[in-house]
RNA sequence: GCAGAUGUAGUUUAAUGGUAGAACCUCAGCCUUCCAAGCUGACUGCGUGGGUCCGAUUCCCAUCAUCUGCUCCA
């Protein structure tokens, strides 16, 4: 097989139906996707099996659904007001791009960037004329404030206080509710609460297809746990993650920890698990230590306790955070990649064929008949009575042939066949898409046949 | 946002200062009893907006989008 690239995978993806640009018929909007008929299914089943194995099935977890739309103060509380803003300034002889308080650090470690103005910044630069790292010049733009949160005003006012953002994580969600998660699920520590949602950043980057975009599907799990068993959680939850990416299907030789050199505000400890993507390896997981700094702060701002007493030895404590962050569109677009695979046929033809597990398989399976003109009325019986539990298709246009072709690069793992063995015994053929193996069965054993082989 | 490249049907592509031809795909009909068969027909395109010109898909400008870097991040 030829080297997969990003331009094959988003014209497969286009052309089959998984994910389109956004609002295309006006051009576009940069960096946003809309997913189509296969792909919403492929997200659907990406998003209920993180359910399932992070809030159902994980001991103690409970989920949550949180306002995109907060208070202002929360994301004061969590630093994003300040240190979401970058001041970016380009080199005006080699055009590269640079962070102001970068350069002035690279400069002299001893000076307090964080507490200088935009104004002082500048003034510093110009004055010890500190040279671009790209070209040793110094001739800089003025700084250029980018803040990567989306705003929106509340109300028909445009004035600062009806100023409200679009959540750039959704991780204060699960923060700001910690104690009413608690309290009504008589949760002790350490317990878990896990939300899907949607997330927005003011991205300036172009980036890979799905994989950077400015509104985005995070599946967090946040893990409050006393100090001093941080350290342990911090270790489960790593490789957790790497089981959770293992059952969806990924090869391991595809996925990587990799530790945070730089460790952002908020943590004592930070890895990702990267997937090696086609064009390279990108981060598709974060497993942090956030430590108490969330809800200290939030206790901070907002005069209210965030302790957790501890009823077996009435402790009051704030608990430490271990967060589990997974970016559903890098998922997919990793699952994606994992699933494409170019078969070259006999007659040198190529055919694409996507090979999901049929745990997240957009459609289950197809149903076809044999011969239309014979068998067509009995098949869309059989799809008929099918659909009611799984999401499965049904073709009866062209040659049989065409239609498992077809069916392959639909991601769709089982094709059943009818013929006049459904008519006559009441038996289908059911074809394996990985094993090319046909077996025939009872009708009434299709529904259990598939059953089994979607199970996570 | 900055620098560079690109933009012709859903996809791959051809030609042209006088409004575009093909293949695959899709659909319909005929045919067809298990892996993209065949025949007949149909649908669909010069990213958008200006400018030059008698006339622009072609030349120029802007814009939008995509790709590659810079920066950032789930």
């Amino acid at each position: 097989m030829e080297k997969l690239t990003m331009e094959k995978l988003v014209n497969t993806c286009k052309q089959y139906g998984y994910i389109f640009q956004g609002s295309e018929i006006y051009d576009g909007l940069a960096n946003t996707w809309d997913y189509g008929p296969l792909g919403v299914e492929l997200k659907n089943n990406v998003k209920k099996l993180w359910w399932k194995r992070y809030v159902q099935e994980n001991e103690n977890s409970f989920g949550l659904d949180s306002s995109i739309l907060m208070n202002s103060k929360v994301w004061e509380a969590s630093g994003h007001v300040a240190s979401f803003t970058d001041p970016l300034l380009d080199c005006r002889e080699c055009k590269t791009r640079h962070r102001a308080d970068a350069l002035i650090e690279g400069f002299n470690k001893d000076v307090h960037v964080d507490s200088m103005t935009e104004e002082e910044m500048v003034e510093y630069i110009k004055t010890n004329n500190i040279p671009c790292p790209n070209c040793g010049k110094s001739n800089y733009t003025d700084i250029r404030n980018f803040n990567l949160m989306f705003e929106t005003n509340r109300g028909v006012t445009k004035d600062n206080l009806s100023k409200i953002y679009l959540r750039p994580e959704t991780a204060q969600g699960e923060f700001v509710n910690f104690l009413n998660v608690q309290r009504t699920m008589r949760a002790k520590v350490p317990f878990g609460i896990g939300q899907i949602g949607k997330a927005f950043r003011n991205e300036i980057t172009p980036g890979n297809f799905t994989f950077r975009t400015i509104e985005f599907e995070q599946m967090e799990h946040q893990w409050f746990c006393k100090e001093g068993e941080d350290s342990k959680y911090y270790e489960y939850y790593k490789n957790y993650a790497l089981n959770f990416f293992k059952d969806l299907g990924i090869d391991s030789s595809h996925l990587r920890f990799k530790d945070h050199e730089k460790l952002a505000h908020y943590a004592k400890a930070a890895c990702d698990v990267e997937y090696k993507f086609c064009f390279g390896w990108g981060e598709i997981y974060g497993n942090h230590n956030r430590t108490n700094f969330d809800l200290t702060n939030h206790q901070e701002y907002s005069k209210k306790s965030m302790e957790y007493l501890d009823p077996v030895t009435n402790e009051k404590y704030i608990p430490y955070i271990i967060e589990a962050s997974c970016g559903a569109d890098r998922l997919v677009l990793a699952l994606l990649n994992e699933a494409y695979h170019e078969e070259l046929l006999e007659d040198n033809t190529e055919r694409i064929v996507m090979k999901f597990s049929p745990a997240i398989a957009p459609y289950k399976c197809l149903v076809t008949p044999l011969v239309k003109k014979y068998h067509g009325e009995k098949a869309l019986e059989i799809y008929r009575k099918l659909s009611k539990s799984f999401m499965i298709s049904y073709d009866d246009t062209g040659s049989i042939g065409k239609r498992y072709r077809r069916s392959e690069v639909m991601g769709i793992p089982y094709v059943i066949t009818v013929d006049d063995n459904t008519i006559n015994d009441n038996t289908v053929t059911i074809r394996d898409r990985d094993t090319m193996e046909q077996i025939t069965i009872n009708l009434d054993d299709v529904e259990s046949f598939i059953e089994d082989k979607i199970k996570f």
